[in-house]
DNA sequence: CGGCATCCCGTTGGATACTG
DNA sequence: CAGTATCCAACGGGATGCCG
């Protein structure tokens, strides 16, 4: 086995306590089934940097359906996590923001987002080498 | 406008805050899918305080599925999140515990747990006032 | 432009039964 | 004890079309 220590063992994240009791991790996991998905985390990033409107977090969240934004950001809202402001214009303009709660949500989400982008590719070839061995065995 | 930079920034030279590109998103979001679902989060917490055996965990884990813990164990051994120890004994034991990975991925969660317990209930107020509001319109 | 309603299909995941 | 295999119901989520 390889050890390539110096990815893992940077002064990063290193929790010695066990802070992790069931109970928390099951409200963790019940806030998490609503604010954790796929979809919401990237919406929620795509509006750290302030308001947007309908269309440009369609445009900045690659992918995402109408009925998933609509969704997603209604909920968001019914959470609080973001405002919904209209403007009785012709056509209609739409902005979202994060709430106070949301920017805090937000900071919650940036050590997992840094820890997928570091160890993104490190899970990536971890699954190669598991199918090779899976191959051999 | 955006008010950029004004976020949380522990030791974070490089948060993705603006800087998610469309390719990145969905890098990250791949991830977090896989990371950052209810039960990947409860099994990772279970395992948080050392080396369990399969029953262990489904008895810390409650309400998770034989199916969905096997599963779950699967990918995050593949994904080199934990290891898995068999001992040859009748009747068979095998034992799971977190690696260096593992316990990054698991001090990553632990701002999200925190945020968790911490607004869970004003989250589930802001619901109901927003339902109070819908019945009101 | 910013939605909502509908259809429809693939995936998720629980329940159950069987195996080494 | 530690899984595997199968079935099937529920849900997620894309595509399409319509409306204010």
């Amino acid at each position: 086995m390889a050890q390539e220590g110096t990815f893992l063992s940077e002064a990063n994240t290193f929790v010695p306590i066990d802070a992790l009791s069931p109970t928390d991790c099951k409200g963790l996991a019940g806030v998490l089934a609503d604010v954790g998905d796929k979809w919401t985390i990237m919406v929620v990033g795509a509006l750290s940097k302030g308001s947007l409107r309908y269309n440009e977090i369609q445009r900045r969240v690659s992918g995402i359906s109408q009925r998933m934004l609509t969704l997603t950001l209604k909920r968001l809202e019914v959470d609080g996590i973001v405002t919904r402001t209209v403007f009785p214009t012709v056509p209609p303009r739409v902005d979202y923001e994060l709430t106070a709660l949301g920017q805090t949500l937000r900071g919650a989400l940036v050590p997992l987002q840094l820890w997928a982008a570091k160890n993104k590719e490190l899970i990536a070839d971890n699954r190669i080498h598991a199918i090779k061995n899976k191959l051999v065995s």
